[in-house]
RNA sequence: GGCGGCGUACCCAAGUGGCUAAGGGGGCGGUCUGCAAAACCGCUAUUCUCCGGUUCGAAUCCGGACGCCGCCUCCA
């Protein structure tokens, strides 16, 4: 298997700490709003990571990070007039739904920076006993950035270079050199604060994630993740402290980037409004719509919606965008639960259940084979895919076959090919229960039509037609009742 | 200005030196159908932004140009 490492910036084999386990970290959310589309496609991308790892016998431990004390969480509960602990619970319980909701697996852990706060407090007086931190007046606590002598080498970045961005970079008198980052943070009047040995404050951004991830995944760690924005300060600030603290090098052994979300060509985010939330996007799509669209990319390229129609509110422009490439996910997704929905009535209607077996054949083997080396180059989802569209196009073929014969060979062929369909695209995140209750949730408006269609054999004084509607929907349990407004139903109990 | 990424058909998008440049969507033609839908078959890139170079061989490696994007202390 190989990977893309950030680090190295090259693919490598990829080789766990430990034989046939996985540790992971994900830098995961700051609640103090609703989650995007953006953030969305971050968590989709280690999810489907996860799941392949396991599906290939790998014991994963999955880490995502909760960052629930930092300027924005503090900004946003001042302007809405609550306790920012109080803002980042709401959003941290609003956010997991939606991942929920998006069909992501849930993390092993989710640690609070708020519940970690002794880590944090240690880790900080490891860096300033080995030299690595210092203390200012203020009480606030910096990383010494010229003293670990690898800084800079993941972002590829050199920190003595005063380019034009640096050099606007106000100087703050309490910081030993420009490039230096907050560890701790003296607190400011209203501001959550903590007891330390240096003043009441809190954590520096970066700090939590070192602190958190040498916690629960020991020094050396396997895989980091997180999308490419964060490479620079964020995670090139944490591979420093991590690993002047540890002495450990790598603590990290595969940086794993995913792309960002734009639309048309620019970054989705809340500050520009182009975004749209998860539940917005829930409310157009289903979830394996969504997961289809984020799949046919390869996870390290941006994902661009476009759309020529400029005008209206950059939450305007970014719903048309989003609505015009949903077109072809939508279609993908369809052509799939088309096929799985056909083989299941032949398969069930024929009482050969293909329920659990899975029926290997050549063709399957071949796929399994194929989809294996496509994830295997670094997630490559578009490949596997490919691969899995192969299959039901294959499937398709024998679909015909069986409606025109009811052979048996042919049966086990089609079991074998939709247990694989539904076995390989669950690898990727896809369910298939949705169509289940997609079809439920129709009944209803099924029942409606069919009065609709009654009323008008009424009207034409079609009473046979009429009358079998209306003990068919009896056979079935259903009771119509024609009153002076209209026809009501109730399903007899 | 520095670092990184991208440019492949009408759209999206794989491709990591050598079988006919995957796959999805769309379009067109056909089979099937009472009509549709779905499905299947065929067509839709002699060429990968452009110009050089390396090589028996380049979308792929190297150099250059152009265009787009991200990061450069809020960001998934």
């Amino acid at each position: 298997m190989k990977v893309y490492n950030t680090y190295t910036k090259r693919l490598e084999d990829f080789t766990p700490r430990e034989a046939g386990k996985v540790s992971m970290y994900v830098c995961g959310m700051t609640p103090y709003d609703s989650m995007h589309l953006g953030h969305a496609r971050a968590f989709l991308v280690y999810d489907m990571m996860r799941r392949y790892l396991e599906w290939r016998g790998f014991e994963v431990t999955h880490i995502q990070n909760v960052t629930d004390v930092d300027d924005k969480i503090i900004r946003r509960a001042h302007e809405l007039g609550v306790s920012p602990c109080a803002l980042a619970e709401r959003f941290t319980a609003e956010s997991l739904e939606d991942c929920d909701a998006l069909g992501i697996v849930r993390a092993h852990h989710y640690p609070r920076v708020t519940e970690h706060i002794p880590e944090i407090i240690d880790l900080i007086q490891r860096l300033l006993d080995k030299g690595f931190a210092y203390v200012t007046p203020s009480g606030s606590v910096y990383f010494r950035v010229r003293a670990f002598d690898r800084y800079g080498q993941l972002s590829g970045r050199d920190v003595e270079d005063l380019t034009d961005a640096q050099a606007r970079i106000e100087a703050d008198p309490e910081k030993e050199f420009r490039g230096d980052f907050a560890l701790w943070k003296a607190a400011k009047p209203g501001e959550p604060a903590w007891d330390s040995p240096w003043s009441q404050g809190r954590p520096g951004w970066h700090i939590e994630c070192s602190a958190m991830s040498t916690k629960y995944l020991g020094a050396g760690f396997d895989i980091h993740g997180g999308a490419i924005e964060l490479l620079f300060p964020h995670h090139e600030n944490e591979l420093a402290q991590t690993e002047a603290a540890a002495d450990v090098h790598p603590c990290i052994r595969y940086w794993l980037h995913c792309g960002i979300v734009t639309i048309n060509g620019q970054k989705m985010s809340k500050s520009l409004g182009n975004f749209l939330t998860v539940k917005e996007a829930l409310a157009i799509a289903p979830r394996n719509v969504w997961r289809m669209l984020l799949m046919m990319t390869d996870y390290r390229t941006p994902v661009d919606f476009s759309t020529p129609d400029r005008t209206g509110s950059p939450q305007e422009i970014a719903r048309r965008a989003v609505m015009a490439k949903l077109v072809p996910a939508r279609s993908a997704w369809e052509r799939v639960q088309i096929a799985v929905q056909r083989a299941d009535e032949l398969i069930r209607e024929t009482g050969k259940s293909g329920n659990g077996e899975t029926v290997n054949t050549p063709l399957t083997q071949a796929v399994r084979q194929r989809f294996i080396e496509a994830m295997d180059n670094d997630f490559g989802t578009p490949a596997a895919l490919a691969v899995v569209f192969d299959l039901i196009g294959e499937m398709n073929k024998v679909i015909a076959q069986v409606e025109e014969r009811r052979d048996d060979t042919l049966l086990a062929a089609l079991a074998g090919a939709r247990a694989t369909v539904k076995e390989l695209l669950g690898v990727l995140g896809f369910s298939f229960e949705e169509a289940v209750t997609r079809r439920a949730d129709l009944a209803p408006q099924l029942i409606d039509l069919l009065i609709r269609v009654r009323q008008r054999a009424r009207q034409e004084k079609q009473y046979a037609l009429a009358d079998y509607v209306r003990s068919e929907l009896a056979a079935l349990g259903v009771v119509l009742e024609d009153r002076k407004d209209g026809t009501t139903w109730r399903q007899k109990t």
